[in-house]
DNA sequence: TCCGTATATACCTGTCAAGGAATATAAACA
DNA sequence: TGTTTATATTCCTTGACAGGTATATACGGA
């Protein structure tokens, strides 16, 4: 798994980190919530805590997995230079005009929409 | 392709969104800043544009491709409930308060770090 | 000590996506 | 019209990953 996008891009594991959210959950609350096989959570969960996206406490024969936050972070920050778009803390027609710029000036008539 | 977080899952494709946050590009520009073949960067932007990460515009031979932000606003909205984990807009203890906290009640004695 | 519960791991298999090479399509230009 | 440039598409191969099944490990309790 070479990244934290790769991490999140699995549907069952997004799930699993949503239901961490509220409070830490053992391995049979997740599988029952989320009804999938416990195999699979147990190797979801060693996916998402290789990655740094959950760690673990021993309860018993319980293992309580609890969401850590920085991986998702990272995705928070890569989504930053984004944000213009549409959270527009620039002005709107200012990054319209940024699109109809340099570095790829048109050549004879304007480009007709796709 | 299933879903918006497969699609930033590959990291070409991360690379061409990125690129195209300063200024719309064509397929030439973007093959040549990535130092990727032709081929390529053609397919990730089919991906992207099915997923409608960009859009692009006609110029004689070129296509320029552009950014459209939908996508990536839906990773913004599902990050959300995330936040709470980095950015306490709650207060810090009560968010500790919540992992101690019940539906997984400990049995016996507190139980030790991973 | 034996058993039941909770979780992790190993092995196998099918699927799917990414890359490479070749080729198709389309427009500009000589 | 033939050629060059720009981009898209097709075909093929390969590797990675997810799920299923079976099994291993570890702990608590009778």
């Amino acid at each position: 798994m070479e990244s934290v996008f790769e991490v999140i891009a699995e549907p069952n594991r997004r799930a699993i980190l949503s239901l961490l959210v509220s409070a830490q959950q053992s391995v049979g609350e997740i599988e029952r919530q989320l009804r999938m096989p416990q195999p699979t959570v147990s190797k979801h969960l060693r996916v998402l805590r290789d990655a740094g996206f959950v760690e673990s406490t021993v309860d018993a024969q319980r293992r309580l997995y609890r969401l850590k936050p920085e991986p998702l972070q990272e995705i928070d920050a890569w989504l930053a230079p984004f944000r213009r778009f549409w959270a527009p803390h620039l002005d709107a027609l200012e990054r319209h005009l940024d699109q109809m710029e340099e570095p790829t000036p048109e050549k004879g008539r304007a480009g007709s929409r796709k």
